[in-house]
DNA sequence: TATAAAGCTTCCAGTAAGGGGAGACTCAAG
DNA sequence: CTTGAGTCTCCCCTTACTGGAAGCTTTATA
Protein backbone atom coordinates (compact mmCIF):
# COMPACT_ATOMS: atom_id res chain seq x y z
CA UNK A 1 0.00 0.00 0.00
CA UNK A 2 1.17 3.34 -0.35
CA UNK A 3 2.69 5.60 2.49
CA UNK A 4 -0.70 7.72 3.03
CA UNK A 5 -2.95 4.35 3.52
CA UNK A 6 -0.24 2.85 5.58
CA UNK A 7 -0.11 6.47 7.40
CA UNK A 8 -3.76 6.16 8.39
CA UNK A 9 -3.44 2.44 9.60
CA UNK A 10 -1.10 3.32 12.44
CA UNK A 11 -2.67 6.78 13.04
CA UNK A 12 0.67 8.40 12.18
CA UNK A 13 1.39 11.38 9.88
CA UNK A 14 2.35 10.64 6.57
CA UNK A 15 5.31 13.30 7.21
CA UNK A 16 6.09 11.37 10.38
CA UNK A 17 6.67 8.33 8.41
CA UNK A 18 8.36 9.81 5.45
CA UNK A 19 10.65 10.61 8.41
CA UNK A 20 11.12 7.25 9.82
CA UNK A 21 11.95 5.75 6.87
CA UNK A 22 14.53 8.92 6.07
CA UNK A 23 16.41 8.05 9.52
CA UNK A 24 16.23 3.78 8.55
CA UNK A 25 14.00 3.79 11.60
CA UNK A 26 11.25 1.87 9.50
CA UNK A 27 11.94 0.94 5.71
CA UNK A 28 9.03 0.84 3.40
CA UNK A 29 9.12 -2.77 1.73
CA UNK A 30 10.15 -1.05 -1.46
CA UNK A 31 9.05 1.37 -4.32
CA UNK A 32 6.96 1.35 -7.02
CA UNK A 33 8.01 2.05 -10.78
CA UNK A 34 7.19 5.92 -10.33
CA UNK A 35 9.22 6.41 -7.07
CA UNK A 36 5.87 5.53 -4.30
CA UNK A 37 7.57 4.40 -1.16
CA UNK A 38 5.46 0.60 -0.78
CA UNK A 39 4.54 -0.22 2.73
CA UNK A 40 3.45 -4.26 3.33
CA UNK A 41 2.12 -5.67 6.38
CA UNK A 42 5.80 -6.40 8.13
CA UNK A 43 6.55 -2.32 7.46
CA UNK A 44 2.74 -1.59 8.80
CA UNK A 45 4.10 -3.79 11.88
CA UNK A 46 6.88 -2.34 12.67
CA UNK A 47 5.21 0.85 11.85
CA UNK A 48 2.32 0.53 14.47
CA UNK A 49 5.30 -0.48 17.29
CA UNK A 50 6.99 2.22 17.03
CA UNK A 51 4.20 4.63 17.26
CA UNK A 52 3.16 2.41 20.01
CA UNK A 53 6.77 2.77 21.76
CA UNK A 54 6.65 6.61 21.26
CA UNK A 55 3.63 7.30 22.85
CA UNK A 56 5.25 5.80 25.91
CA UNK A 57 7.54 8.51 25.43
CA UNK A 58 10.81 6.10 24.51
CA UNK A 59 13.00 8.93 22.03
CA UNK A 60 14.10 7.25 18.57
CA UNK A 61 17.45 5.79 19.96
CA UNK A 62 15.52 3.47 22.74
CA UNK A 63 12.82 2.44 19.81
CA UNK A 64 15.35 1.75 17.50
CA UNK A 65 16.82 -0.89 19.97
CA UNK A 66 13.56 -1.99 20.98
CA UNK A 67 12.48 -2.97 17.35
CA UNK A 68 15.53 -4.64 16.88
CA UNK A 69 14.68 -6.37 19.86
CA UNK A 70 10.83 -7.08 18.54
CA UNK A 71 12.93 -8.42 15.13
CA UNK A 72 14.98 -10.50 16.90
CA UNK A 73 13.01 -13.84 18.02
CA UNK A 74 16.04 -14.97 20.26
CA UNK A 75 16.23 -11.99 22.15
CA UNK A 76 16.59 -12.31 26.13
CA UNK A 77 13.34 -10.68 28.05
CA UNK A 78 16.06 -9.16 30.28
CA UNK A 79 17.42 -7.57 27.54
CA UNK A 80 13.65 -5.65 27.17
CA UNK A 81 13.11 -5.38 30.65
CA UNK A 82 16.20 -3.82 31.34
CA UNK A 83 15.27 -1.09 28.57
CA UNK A 84 11.32 -0.61 30.37
CA UNK A 85 13.23 -0.33 33.21
CA UNK A 86 15.25 2.44 32.42
CA UNK A 87 12.49 4.39 31.23
CA UNK A 88 10.44 3.77 34.27
CA UNK A 89 12.88 5.50 36.28
CA UNK A 90 12.84 8.63 34.41
CA UNK A 91 9.66 8.75 34.36
CA UNK A 92 9.95 8.61 37.93
CA UNK A 93 12.31 11.02 38.19
CA UNK A 94 10.65 13.75 36.37
CA UNK A 95 7.35 12.86 38.23
CA UNK A 96 9.45 13.58 41.44
CA UNK A 97 10.68 16.98 39.59
CA UNK A 98 7.45 18.44 38.11
CA UNK A 99 5.09 17.56 41.65
CA UNK A 100 7.69 19.66 43.14
CA UNK A 101 7.25 22.05 41.23
CA UNK A 102 3.66 22.34 41.41
CA UNK A 103 3.79 22.37 44.84
CA UNK A 104 5.75 25.13 45.15
CA UNK A 105 3.83 27.23 42.49
CA UNK A 106 0.50 26.43 44.17
CA UNK A 107 2.05 27.61 47.29
CA UNK A 108 3.47 30.76 46.01
CA UNK A 109 -0.22 31.06 43.86
CA UNK A 110 -2.26 29.89 47.30
CA UNK A 111 -0.74 33.32 49.46
CA UNK A 112 -1.60 35.37 46.27
CA UNK A 113 -5.03 37.23 46.64
CA UNK A 114 -5.39 37.37 43.17
CA UNK A 115 -7.35 40.81 43.25
CA UNK A 116 -6.62 44.35 41.95
CA UNK A 117 -3.92 45.38 44.09
CA UNK A 118 -0.66 44.75 43.11
CA UNK A 119 0.95 43.12 45.91
CA UNK A 120 1.78 39.57 44.95
CA UNK A 121 3.00 37.35 46.81
CA UNK A 122 3.98 35.00 43.43
CA UNK A 123 6.01 37.89 42.01
CA UNK A 124 7.92 38.58 45.18
CA UNK A 125 9.02 34.32 45.17
CA UNK A 126 10.02 34.59 41.43
CA UNK A 127 12.03 37.63 42.82
CA UNK A 128 13.70 35.92 45.68
CA UNK A 129 16.81 35.67 46.13
CA UNK B 1 29.41 44.23 35.20
CA UNK B 2 30.59 41.86 31.77
CA UNK B 3 28.29 39.59 30.98
CA UNK B 4 30.95 36.20 32.34
CA UNK B 5 30.14 38.21 35.94
CA UNK B 6 26.13 38.32 35.75
CA UNK B 7 26.03 35.04 34.16
CA UNK B 8 28.17 33.85 37.01
CA UNK B 9 25.95 36.04 39.88
CA UNK B 10 22.09 34.59 38.44
CA UNK B 11 23.81 31.34 37.62
CA UNK B 12 23.66 30.96 33.96
CA UNK B 13 25.62 30.25 31.27
CA UNK B 14 26.47 33.39 29.60
CA UNK B 15 25.51 32.27 26.10
CA UNK B 16 21.82 31.87 27.72
CA UNK B 17 22.14 35.51 29.42
CA UNK B 18 23.26 36.44 25.61
CA UNK B 19 20.51 34.45 24.17
CA UNK B 20 17.97 36.58 25.94
CA UNK B 21 19.23 40.06 25.65
CA UNK B 22 18.96 38.82 21.55
CA UNK B 23 15.62 37.85 21.83
CA UNK B 24 14.94 41.06 23.72
CA UNK B 25 13.93 39.18 27.00
CA UNK B 26 16.53 40.89 28.86
CA UNK B 27 18.52 43.75 27.86
CA UNK B 28 22.13 44.85 29.14
CA UNK B 29 21.70 48.36 30.24
CA UNK B 30 23.98 49.42 27.55
CA UNK B 31 27.53 48.53 25.88
CA UNK B 32 31.27 49.80 26.64
CA UNK B 33 33.42 51.76 24.35
CA UNK B 34 34.55 47.87 22.79
CA UNK B 35 31.49 46.79 22.66
CA UNK B 36 31.12 44.72 25.46
CA UNK B 37 27.90 44.36 27.51
CA UNK B 38 27.06 45.95 30.34
CA UNK B 39 24.87 44.82 33.21
CA UNK B 40 24.08 46.67 36.41
CA UNK B 41 21.80 45.44 39.75
CA UNK B 42 18.65 46.15 37.75
CA UNK B 43 19.41 44.04 34.68
CA UNK B 44 20.76 41.66 37.08
CA UNK B 45 17.32 41.77 38.60
CA UNK B 46 15.30 40.73 35.91
CA UNK B 47 17.77 38.20 35.15
CA UNK B 48 17.55 36.17 38.44
CA UNK B 49 13.60 37.12 37.81
CA UNK B 50 13.86 34.96 34.78
CA UNK B 51 16.16 32.41 35.56
CA UNK B 52 13.92 31.36 38.88
CA UNK B 53 10.20 31.60 36.42
CA UNK B 54 12.37 29.24 34.25
CA UNK B 55 13.06 26.56 36.64
CA UNK B 56 9.69 26.69 37.48
CA UNK B 57 9.07 25.52 33.85
CA UNK B 58 7.18 28.49 32.10
CA UNK B 59 7.88 29.24 28.59
CA UNK B 60 9.68 31.80 26.78
CA UNK B 61 6.14 33.75 26.60
CA UNK B 62 5.10 33.36 29.67
CA UNK B 63 8.46 34.81 30.92
CA UNK B 64 7.65 37.49 28.89
CA UNK B 65 4.55 38.49 30.58
CA UNK B 66 5.65 38.04 34.05
CA UNK B 67 8.79 40.20 33.84
CA UNK B 68 6.77 43.00 32.04
CA UNK B 69 4.22 42.35 35.60
CA UNK B 70 7.48 42.46 37.43
CA UNK B 71 8.36 45.80 36.21
CA UNK B 72 5.19 47.17 36.16
CA UNK B 73 4.42 48.23 39.89
CA UNK B 74 0.43 49.10 39.15
CA UNK B 75 -0.12 45.67 37.65
CA UNK B 76 -3.01 43.44 39.22
CA UNK B 77 -1.49 40.04 40.92
CA UNK B 78 -4.77 38.82 39.60
CA UNK B 79 -3.05 39.29 36.00
CA UNK B 80 0.19 37.59 37.96
CA UNK B 81 -2.21 34.44 39.53
CA UNK B 82 -3.83 33.87 36.18
CA UNK B 83 -0.63 33.08 34.56
CA UNK B 84 0.76 30.70 37.25
CA UNK B 85 -2.81 29.37 37.48
CA UNK B 86 -2.44 27.97 33.87
CA UNK B 87 1.30 26.95 34.99
CA UNK B 88 0.16 24.60 37.46
CA UNK B 89 -3.30 23.49 35.46
CA UNK B 90 -0.68 22.43 32.51
CA UNK B 91 1.51 20.69 35.28
CA UNK B 92 -1.26 18.61 36.61
CA UNK B 93 -2.12 17.77 33.17
CA UNK B 94 1.54 16.72 32.37
CA UNK B 95 1.65 14.88 35.88
CA UNK B 96 -1.55 12.62 34.82
CA UNK B 97 -0.44 11.88 31.98
CA UNK B 98 3.37 10.53 33.02
CA UNK B 99 2.13 8.90 35.78
CA UNK B 100 -0.63 6.98 33.36
CA UNK B 101 1.93 6.20 30.84
CA UNK B 102 4.61 4.86 33.99
CA UNK B 103 2.02 2.52 35.69
CA UNK B 104 1.26 1.07 32.28
CA UNK B 105 4.75 0.72 31.56
CA UNK B 106 5.35 -0.98 35.00
CA UNK B 107 2.21 -2.69 34.71
CA UNK B 108 4.06 -4.46 31.25
CA UNK B 109 7.65 -4.54 32.95
CA UNK B 110 6.41 -6.39 36.19
CA UNK B 111 4.90 -9.59 34.03
CA UNK B 112 8.20 -9.80 32.36
CA UNK B 113 10.23 -12.26 33.49
CA UNK B 114 13.26 -10.51 32.60
CA UNK B 115 15.51 -13.53 32.19
CA UNK B 116 17.54 -15.28 29.14
CA UNK B 117 14.32 -16.55 27.45
CA UNK B 118 12.67 -14.74 24.46
CA UNK B 119 8.75 -14.91 25.36
CA UNK B 120 8.41 -10.96 26.43
CA UNK B 121 5.43 -8.95 27.61
CA UNK B 122 6.90 -5.69 27.38
CA UNK B 123 7.43 -6.14 23.45
CA UNK B 124 4.17 -8.00 22.90
CA UNK B 125 2.54 -5.02 24.62
CA UNK B 126 4.12 -2.53 22.73
CA UNK B 127 2.91 -4.66 19.61
CA UNK B 128 -0.75 -5.07 20.61
CA UNK B 129 -2.97 -3.90 18.28
C1' DT C 1 -10.23 11.76 -23.88
C1' DA C 2 -9.26 15.75 -21.34
C1' DT C 3 -8.76 17.71 -17.16
C1' DA C 4 -8.89 18.52 -12.44
C1' DA C 5 -8.25 16.90 -7.80
C1' DA C 6 -5.80 14.19 -4.75
C1' DG C 7 -1.74 11.91 -3.56
C1' DC C 8 3.04 11.29 -4.00
C1' DT C 9 8.05 12.87 -4.59
C1' DT C 10 12.22 15.75 -3.09
C1' DC C 11 14.16 19.68 -1.00
C1' DC C 12 14.23 23.77 2.05
C1' DA C 13 13.13 26.08 6.28
C1' DG C 14 11.54 26.40 10.85
C1' DT C 15 10.28 25.07 15.65
C1' DA C 16 12.34 25.74 21.79
C1' DA C 17 15.93 27.15 23.99
C1' DG C 18 19.91 27.35 23.75
C1' DG C 19 25.04 24.63 22.96
C1' DG C 20 29.50 24.30 20.49
C1' DG C 21 33.02 26.23 18.18
C1' DA C 22 35.68 29.48 14.79
C1' DG C 23 38.03 33.70 14.11
C1' DA C 24 38.82 38.19 15.76
C1' DC C 25 39.08 41.70 19.27
C1' DT C 26 39.95 43.54 24.22
C1' DC C 27 41.49 43.63 28.80
C1' DA C 28 44.45 42.67 32.98
C1' DA C 29 48.66 40.61 34.77
C1' DG C 30 53.46 39.58 34.76
C1' DC D 1 55.40 42.92 25.38
C1' DT D 2 53.27 38.98 25.53
C1' DT D 3 50.11 35.75 27.17
C1' DG D 4 45.84 34.14 28.78
C1' DA D 5 41.19 34.93 29.83
C1' DG D 6 37.12 37.16 28.53
C1' DT D 7 34.21 38.91 24.96
C1' DC D 8 32.39 39.84 20.28
C1' DT D 9 29.66 38.08 16.06
C1' DC D 10 28.41 34.43 13.07
C1' DC D 11 27.10 29.99 11.85
C1' DC D 12 25.81 25.24 12.46
C1' DC D 13 23.79 21.57 15.59
C1' DT D 14 20.38 19.49 18.61
C1' DT D 15 14.79 16.50 18.90
C1' DA D 16 11.36 14.80 16.40
C1' DC D 17 9.13 16.30 13.63
C1' DT D 18 5.90 20.00 10.74
C1' DG D 19 4.85 23.10 6.93
C1' DG D 20 5.39 24.62 2.38
C1' DA D 21 6.91 24.87 -2.63
C1' DA D 22 7.53 22.90 -7.10
C1' DG D 23 6.82 19.09 -9.79
C1' DC D 24 5.30 14.08 -10.85
C1' DT D 25 1.57 10.26 -10.89
C1' DT D 26 -2.76 8.34 -10.19
C1' DT D 27 -7.62 8.52 -9.97
C1' DA D 28 -12.17 10.36 -10.63
C1' DT D 29 -15.23 12.96 -13.13
C1' DA D 30 -17.19 15.45 -17.33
Amino acid sequence: MNIGEAAKRVNLPVKTVRYYAEIGLVSPNGRTASGYREYDDIALRKLKFIARSRSFGFGIPACRELLSLFEDHTRESADVKRIATERIAELDEKLKELKLLRDELAHLADSCAGNSRPDCPIIEGLAAL
